[in-house]
RNA sequence: GGAGAAGUGUCUGAGUGGUCGAAAGAGCACGCCUGGAAAGUGUGUAUACGGGAAACUGUAUCGCGGGUUCGAAUCCCGCCUUCUCCGCCA
């Protein structure tokens, strides 16, 4: 959630960003200056009537003591009368506060300066790409037919007990999952990571403090008996360890990583290329995340990237990073890379990862802190990537390494899986 | 799920209607003391929002939300959480 004083400061500038953002209702930022201001006023009259009743409240103690009973009736009078006035204006303070919070939260984070104009993800910015397009053997095939022909994953048993985009990992197909995840847990650790493994239902409050509330509604699994949500990646339940939280300056960067299943609506997002591992209502994901002082979020942001690039390039997998333009970027990010790994039998790169700088927008609606040496708290600025998330990662080494006996597994995660070929 | 107890500042913990943003101790920070350290000693040590150039000052916050009262950490109601016992159970 955006700052009102940063509103406020810079408010020609403040457009300018979110238009970049193809935000349109750029006049309801006026609104809520316009608002604030009267919720001010009255906040100030408000306190007046306060200060003045805590004097009367004070004063009738001493009365109380020395016995001034017909003193005392005159200010208990002009007390309730204080109070009635003051009921009516906290009423009003409430509504404006109300109609304030309604405004700013329908607007998401503003762009860095380095973000590309754009609305489309055709216009997102290609910074660097790695590795080389393997030419693969006469008769290589999508990964959805490898899946079936080694019996590594099962779709139709999954849809049978849950339903579409529910996969069964089966076989090979199933220590290959826990052996990524491992993979990808040891990997950050090596780097400085803590893990934590947190619960994957969590409740109103967490979707709101890093953004997927009230925005994202629709796209979480809501489960009602009981208020929770099904977190959509571990972004989630890992940030809002820290809501409510205020830091030492000492204490930073708190760096953690964690795996969960993300569950995913998707509501609407199914059409032409999601067959197979590429799209999925539930699937495994290996998550980092940082709290920051300001001044680093980055150089960490950078730091995170080369992380994720690591991982890609001990997996031996081609792949590209994009900057996202404003109109393709999420809700609550400020910079985001997108990791895209080249499936060679799809002929088309897939997002595997998407690592982003956030700023003090989660922070600021999660209200986590750090106590500098001098001066007041700050936000912290919070960061996450995918490091990675499991699904097309798989469909692209299944895809590249397939040979006409089988699939090879890359040398780094041998040690994980056990085996070095699918067959 | 049933019964009981409890939730106070960084921590321990006092406070059952007014002088309480809150005793005391610990911790921490800075200083004194010391050759240096420990001990001792002095001072400071929550957050948000508002006013003020500043010094400073107003309001709110003692799990959360409401209520009673001129006045609530303290009384009442609801909720949440933790602990103990019972039940159930991977």
């Amino acid at each position: 959630m955006l700052q009102i004083h940063t509103i406020r400061e810079n408010l020609e500038e403040v457009k300018r960003k979110l238009a970049k953002k193809q935000v349109k209702h750029l006049s309801d930022l006026d609104t809520i200056l316009h608002l604030d201001d009267k919720r001010k006023q009255l906040k100030v009259a408000l306190e007046t009537n306060l200060a003045e009743a805590n004097g009367i409240a004070k004063k009738m103690g001493e009365l109380m003591k020395t016995g001034a009973r017909d003193e005392a009736e005159k200010l208990k009078a002009r007390s309730g009368e204080i109070k009635e006035h003051a009921k009516d204006q906290e009423a009003q303070i409430k509504e404006l506060d109300e109609k304030i919070y309604q405004l700013l939260v329908t607007f998401p984070n503003l762009p860095n300066d380095s973000v590309p104009e754009g609305k489309t993800p055709e216009e997102n910015e290609n910074v660097y790409e790695w590795g080389s397009i393997p030419t693969l053997y006469e008769g290589a095939v999508p990964h959805w037919d490898l899946i079936k022909k080694y019996d590594l994953i099962d779709f139709e048993l999954g849809a049978k007990i849950t339903g579409a985009g529910f996969p069964v990992y089966k076989n090979k197909g199933a220590r290959l999952q826990r052996a990524m995840i491992n993979f990808f847990l040891d990997e950050a650790i090596k780097a400085g990571y803590k893990e934590v493994m947190p619960p994957i239902l969590v409740n109103a409050d967490s979707g709101f403090g890093t953004g997927q509330l009230p925005d994202k509604e629709g796209q979480m699994y809501h489960v009602n008996n009981d208020d929770l949500y099904l977190i959509p990646t571990a972004e989630v339940p890992i940030t809002n360890l820290y809501r409510d939280v205020i830091l030492k300056e000492e204490e930073l960067p708190v760096k953690n990583v964690g795996y969960t299943p993300c569950f995913r609506r998707e509501a609407g997002a199914w059409g032409a290329h999601v067959r197979g591992l590429n799209r999925l209502h539930q699937f495994d994901k290996v998550e980092i995340v940082q709290l920051v002082h300001p001044d680093k979020s980055y150089e960490v942001l950078e730091e995170m990237v080369k992380h994720v690039q690591g991982l890609l390039e001990k997996l031996e997998l081609p792949y590209r990073i994009l900057r996202l333009c404003g109109g393709d970027m999420s809700f609550s990010s400020a910079l985001t890379y997108d990791f895209e790994t080249y499936s060679a039998a799809q002929q088309r790169w897939l997002e595997v990862s998407s690592t982003s700088n956030f700023e003090s927008f989660q922070s600021n609606r999660m209200l986590c802190r750090f106590k500098p040496k001098e001066g007041k708290n700050q936000l912290v600025h919070t960061l996450n990537g995918s490091a990675l998330a499991l699904p097309r990662i798989v469909a692209t080494l299944l895809e590249n390494n397939q040979t006409k006996d089988g699939i090879h597994i890359p040398k780094a995660l041998q040690p994980y899986t056990g085996f070095d070929f699918i067959d």
